[in-house]
DNA sequence: TTAATTATACGAATTTTTTCGTTGACTATA
DNA sequence: TATAGTCAACGAAAAAATTCGTATAATTAA
């Protein structure tokens, strides 16, 4: 027995999915050496998870070539605002400026970044 | 044959973190029921969870009484920071300010919220 | 004190996730 | 065309995460 339905995508795939949100479409040769810039992975590994996502209908395929390519069949906005907003009830008690605080000290900003989103948080004001 | 290592807290572990953190100390039916607020779950189901965690050193287990009373036992600054920190890596490619601006599109935050955001960011970049 | 209630301990079953080996098809090339 | 290299399909499995049933101990109520 373990869990009942519902949640999004497990830990693997999310790391692939944003593989191909970064990268584009890819194959699993293509996915599998990103992912193993982190953690290695073997090919087939990679090729069964993103067959299972394939069933999920997390991406999708095109086999009229040999090597099939895999691409997004999620949303990256509505996929990521649902991970988010797990976390943030799950773990920041909904609160969204907790989790914004460590989202900035997890990772040092640029000024840059910082200045963006100065300017979404003017528009979130300008009502 | 599965993961081979590192990883933090897993999902339902995460919860009973955030739960405690939020609550204090509490019992297993206090958990319990706390986590029955979004997902019914069984009590022997939450009391494993929790020894498990026990095990893991995730949480700390006071026995001296009839009821057990459990505590965090990480920190939650930075158990926090490396779960957003992973999220970041993984799904939004380092970007802090895309994670940032999905939270807030994930929820709706009140102005005195976001005036404390934009406090945040005012420190950061110093001056 | 006995019965009912409430808790924890254990063990085990289930599901899900992750990982690969093997096999056979397809491709490019020597 | 023979050969080596690449790729997807499958099936199996190990590992991890979840879920509970049952037994037993402690506590409380009658």
């Amino acid at each position: 027995m373990a869990r009942q339905k519902v949640s999004g995508p497990t830990d693997k795939e999310l790391t692939i999915l944003g593989i191909l949100w970064n990268n584009g479409p890819s194959t699993v040769r293509q996915v599998n050496e990103e992912m193993g810039k982190q953690e290695r992975t073997g090919y087939t590994t990679t090729l069964k998870l993103m067959q299972i996502m394939t069933e999920k209908g997390l991406v999708v395929r095109d086999d009229s070539k040999f090597q099939h390519v895999y691409k997004p069949a999620v949303s990256e906005e509505n996929t990521q605002k649902q991970v988010v907003g797990n976390l943030l009830e799950k773990v920041f008690s909904g609160s969204a400026e907790k989790l914004v605080m460590r989202a900035l000290s997890a990772k040092k900003v640029s000024a840059k970044e910082l200045a963006k989103i100065r300017k979404m948080l003017d528009e979130m004001e300008g009502k």
